[in-house]
DNA sequence: TATGAATGAGTTTTCATTCAT
DNA sequence: GATGAATGAAAACTCATTCAT
């Protein structure tokens, strides 16, 4: 039957806007957003010109929807990554991997980003900060359950613990970039993890332990 | 007499190139980029559109020479304050703070840095690179030291070292752009730099373990 | 019917393109290359200064175009003409009071040609260039036809007969240009024709010195 | 003593003059017009920008110097070596190569000729004009002599011959100009030379042979 | 909905010419 | 006379966006 086969004018509506979708992040990512022209977009996406802005209301509308849908993808396949690790050490090191491939084959999408008008009350009410938002917090779950569990300094606060993880990791693939050795990635996410879980919750100073000390001694005397 | 007066030739153009550089950070750090002119730029230099192009090749050669005088700058004031402060951990707060401020203030213009070809060998010869890493080595040095001194687990790697120092920084600052608390900074750094350097020079390493176990076995002995 | 009135799209877009390169002609034909700018040629053209692009991909471009049909036009009407013309000499007459009459109506814009950049090979495969070959063959054919007949000397090479022939009424024309009687033409052309198609069939070549010699011997013999 | 060695001022000036000229000529030769800038010619000229304009009133003021110049070099040498010559076709044999060197040699300064605005009244009255004719009238006058002799058909007007010959030549030059076979040119010039002198004032056509070898029969069988 | 031809504002860059020194 | 820094008009070209079909 006819109704089988052919798609419902909404599918074709949403095949369409994927096709866009897809056309911009590919285009974005490799010419950067200057020299992105919505022709060679719409061409890639197979599209008249003019359809474009049937789905968009101009190219930054859409380079919002390319960072939207990054966002949206990111924190989805984050989430199940974490999800099906158990511990919270494995967590943050696929958390932490993920995190730098997926920057590393987006870059140029994600410098983007700040182009963005975000000093403006419309951007805080926006999608594509709740979509950050979202994004951030799974890392902010695990780090969360990381400092109960004692894996980071038990006054560590969550947001300088957040921008050392997504900070060191964003400045690291931008030196890689142009290294380019794939297995760095993985050497300097244990390196960063290492520092950043090493520390106990019950920090073991010299003034610690010389007390701990103390009390084995007191304890021996005593007893 | 005139002469002392008067502005030589040469004087002049000094005056010239700076007002024009002056000029160029402004704008670049205003609108960025793409959307500063050069017939802007020239404007506000209080000069023609042609004399641009007496003192750069184009915008990009322009753009270049913004970036190399900031760098120029950031090192200069970087390594006199730090040569001022005595002690490594003096010298670091210092310096994340110093990084902080000007980040915060110029970083529009940094955003462009990014955008300038750096995959190309031409980049890695250039004065700019030089001036990165000139800058970087500042660093560098009081890192090093602050590793000799026991302040960073020794085990740390330079680069992984430095890039949670400026990544941190870099990705809280632009959070900071949105919030704009300037007290926040030192907040911030003191937080951050108590995470670096928390790791102690005597950290649990088999020698205290073995002293713990030691007491328990007394005590064990005892009872 | 609408639909019989009104212009197809296709139709209205080779309408523009005539329109532009009508527009060209005439501008580069009054200002010479250099002068003539886009904005004037689109203006002429009941066009906006973008609209250009589409047809032509930049203003060299515009210009090969303008001289494609040029020549293409020339070789069209030469041939017509030759074809209608009965007799050899006939026709030689009508090529060369068609090649002044277009070269004088065109100067400006057949100066523009060699301003063409021809010494490459991507020249010796264009369109120009077989469009400049074909118009030559009209001229070569009718040539040839000359030499068999024994109109022109039959040691004459074609290419000497044609640098004649297109030479000397280029530079004629250009001497014309500022003297201006359109009548000069007929007699130039009357008298040009007189001069290559004078030489006899049979020119004083070593055949007929010798028997020039052979008579003269036997005069001698006889005295 | 200084007054010997010392250039006086009008030397100095005659000097910069030249250099100026010479400096025009290679870079409009290498160049041509629109290409040529003011700044390139005064550098080559070892002379400030600024000083140009004390020598030449405009740029094309500076290329009407340096064609006046090149026509009066052209005259002066193509006037001795006529003198030189023997003969009145030894005469234009030299005429025509010394022609068709310079022209190929200063191929692109020539084409700058039509450029400049020739029909006003002005060009009429200018030193330019004069230069040309002064050229032109070497060549008139060994033309002249050539009818005179019978080199040339009688009834040949002297403006199409000399059309015919520089004509060709120019033609011919801007084809060589592709091809660059120097050795071309004197094929190219014998031949020529070959058409424009083979025709007699009596045509000695077949018939005319004929007629003579008849006489010479009827001299043999009757003397 | 979809098309794609048309628009025209906006940008960088060049360079002949001037003029204070 | 000589300089050369400064000028600013001019010009080619791009491309996001619109709208008649």
């Amino acid at each position: 039957m006819a109704k089988q086969n052919a798609k419902t004018r909404q599918e074709k509506v949403a095949d369409r806007e994927i096709a866009i979708l897809d056309a911009a992040s590919a285009v974005f990512n490799e010419k950067g957003y200057a020299k992105a022209s919505m022709a060679e977009i719409a061409r890639k996406a197979g599209v008249a010109d003019g359809t474009l802005y049937l789905y968009v209301k101009n190219k930054e509308d859409l380079v919002r929807g390319v960072l939207a849908r990054f966002y949206a993808q990111l924190t989805e396949t984050a989430q199940r990554g974490v999800d099906k690790r158990d511990g919270t050490k494995a967590k943050l090191k696929f958390l932490a991997r993920h995190h730098m491939r997926e920057v590393i084959a987006n870059w140029r999408v994600l410098e983007i980003a700040p182009l963005i008008d975000r000093s403006s009350d419309a951007y805080r009410q926006s999608e594509l900060y709740a979509l950050n938002r979202a994004y951030v917090s799974v890392f902010d779950r695990v780090a969360k359950a990381a400092m109960a569990e004692g894996l980071v300094r038990s006054d560590t606060q969550l947001w300088v613990l957040r921008d050392m993880f997504f900070g060191a990791m964003e400045y690291s693939a931008r030196t890689m970039m142009f290294v380019r050795r794939d297995d760095d990635i993985n050497a300097f996410v244990d390196h960063l993890l290492g520092l950043l879980l090493s520390a106990p919750a019950v920090s073991p100073t010299g003034d610690v332990l010389f007390r701990l000390e103390r009390i084995a001694e007191r304890l021996e005397g005593k007893s």
